[in-house]
DNA sequence: TGACCTTTGAAGGCT
DNA sequence: AGCCTTCAAAGGTCA
């Protein structure tokens, strides 16, 4: 109870709906990053180790790290901070050293530097210690960046992508939700509010360029591209990927349409084209990405011949789903990260991403919800027949019903060990995963916040982060990493993976932290009901067996 | 070569 | 209404 009142308290009200509630929790964001930075600051590895011995003193809160540690509001979860330093620190004993690339930095995970300078660095060298990247670290990226910056220049832009795409940015110089800047700030239709979709007439002249010619020119979006002097406009050779047609069209626009070039967008062809003339960046050619078509299957009662609705299928464009807020936070930040690491998988870039989207502040993360707010508006304006269902593949079985038939066997035989590829960068700053984070994550940051359409949490959607995901390869992961923990002293190190995982505690920072309710999450706080529930998982959480 | 991994969020379908 | 599935990006990994 004191932990709910507490977290509803600082909060700016028990109004979660109102919009003033993201300056409190914004500023609670920013002292989570100050937070971090403090701890940075004195976090000398004997306060680790110490802090390590002391976990479960910290993680009753009595930690000492801080000074400001009696400052702290009440609702702020101390070992969120706490813990990954003792992540770290516990990690950096059992590993070969190895694994960090750079001189530890333990508070990275709560250090958000907001740029870092130019962090996109876009010749795409490999890291030249030529180590596998799986064991390469993302922590200390703040001094690793400094002392490897000149020799890991890692950013590797995909070889099918225009190069400046992750150097499109929505930093916060240059974006705020609610208003944004006049440059971004589309051309607003007075009455509907809605920004107006660009006219044929303002795009179509710009989006013919060539690749040579827009080569050439500086870029139109200046002031989203970091000044690096990067040979930004190279066009691959693949051809002509990102013909930024937002020339001519408005900022907003642009910095949508720009940032949303496909790397399997192809030159404006007439099939690819909306009928407004526009070739959105969801538009990709069907050569390059097909649905899977059967030439059995006959749509019902169809008297084309099959071949025939293949061609047409083909001639049909294939229009990907608007990215949600995520995955515009993903494109932007993925270079970043990958900068300050030396891993170049996904995967695992994923988790950090995924582990940052949950550090971001309300007021950062609703930049993103806006963002992709208006990129799926402008993606209904351009396709307002398209409906996500068209990019389904069409299966002969549902994945559900395969995993009925075959069981477990599915998930131990069929798909690959999950994996932690990365110590947590925070304990438990994705209390809320997947679930917890849309809790909070109103279609419209501003009018969702003011407006009931973003629905209040549920006790059972409150109670899910909990278990992160309800996929059992996650629950299966959880387990992993569970006998993980069970097991870490005898963990051996000849599994680089598993053995490394730094999850060793993982469970009980992630049943705490979210008892203690994430500052950037006020919403998700539980009820007491929910809190029963979720002292009562990670229980089962952690004690069930892999299997 | 293509599926998988990994993340979050949106959308659609099913119960 | 709630749950489940799929897809969106990305690139290394693996069968």
């Amino acid at each position: 109870s004191n932990l709910v009142g507490a977290g509803r308290g600082s909060g700016g009200g028990d109004d979660l709906g109102a919009p003033d509630e993201l300056i409190p929790f914004q500023d609670e964001g920013d002292e989570q990053d100050k937070g971090a930075g403090r701890g940075s600051a004195h976090g000398d590895l004997d306060e680790l180790k110490s802090s390590l011995v002391n976990e479960s003193e910290n993680r009753s809160g009595s930690a000492s790290g801080s000074d400001s540690e009696a400052e702290r509001p009440p609702q702020q979860p101390r070992e969120s901070f706490q813990k990954p330093r003792d992540y770290l620190a516990e990690v950096r004993r059992q590993q070969d050293g190895g694994f960090f690339k750079g001189p530890p930095y333990p508070s990275y995970p709560f250090l958000m530097i907001p740029e870092l300078g130019s962090p996109y660095l876009p010749n795409g060298a490999l890291s030249p210690g030529g180590a596998r990247t799986v064991s390469a670290s993302c922590f200390g990226l703040a001094l690793v960046l400094t002392a490897e910056s000149n020799k890991v220049p890692v950013v590797q832009h995909p070889h099918h992508m225009h190069p400046l795409t992750p150097l499109i940015t929505y930093s916060n110089d240059h974006f705020s939700p609610g208003s944004p800047p006049s440059h971004l700030s589309p051309e607003i239709d007075p009455k509907t509010g809605i920004p107006r979709p660009p006219h044929p007439s303002e795009l179509s002249p710009y989006y013919p360029l060539s690749p040579g010619a827009i080569g050439q020119i500086p870029h139109p979006l200046g002031w989203l591209v970091p000044q690096q002097g990067q040979p930004v406009y190279s066009i691959p050779p693949g051809g002509f990927r990102h013909p930024y047609p937002a020339l001519a069209m408005n900022a907003s626009m642009s910095s949508l349409m720009s940032s949303r070039f496909s790397p399997h967008m192809v030159p404006p062809s007439a099939h690819g084209l909306h009928p407004s003339g526009i070739p959105h960046p969801t538009i990709v050619s069907p050569i390059v990405k097909q649905e899977p078509t059967q030439p059995s299957m006959s749509p019902g009662g169809n008297s084309k011949s099959p071949i025939t609705v293949k061609k047409e299928e083909e001639k049909k464009p294939h229009i990907k789903k608007p990215l949600n807020a995520f995955m515009l936070y993903m494109k932007e930040m993925r270079a970043k990260v990958v900068a300050e690491c030396t891993l170049k998988e996904s995967a695992a870039i994923n988790q950090i991403l995924g582990r940052r989207w949950h550090s971001l502040s309300r007021e950062e993360q609703a930049k993103y919800y806006e963002l992709a707010r208006k990129e799926r508006q402008l993606h209904s304006q351009l396709y307002p027949t398209w409906s996500a269902r068209d990019n389904y593949r069409k299966r002969e079985k549902q994945p559900q019903q395969q995993i009925q038939e075959t069981g477990n066997s599915v998930a131990s035989k069929s798909k690959k060990l999950c994996v932690q590829y990365l110590p947590t960068e925070k304990p438990c700053d994705s209390p809320a995963s997947s679930h917890g984070s849309m809790l909070d994550s109103p279609a419209t940051p501003s009018t969702a916040l003011a407006s009931p359409a973003a629905p209040a949490a549920t006790h059972s959607e409150q109670a899910q982060p909990l278990s992160l995901t309800t996929k059992p390869e996650a629950r299966a992961q959880l387990s992993l990493h569970s006998a993980a923990f069970l097991s870490s002293k005898a963990a051996s190190s000849s599994s680089s993976l598993t053995s490394q995982s730094p999850l060793l505690s993982r469970p009980i920072p992630f049943t705490t932290a979210l008892l203690t309710s994430p500052p950037s999450f006020p919403t998700a706080i539980p009820s007491q009901a929910a809190l029963a529930v979720l002292q009562a998982q990670p229980l089962s959480l952690v004690t069930k067996p892999a299997e």
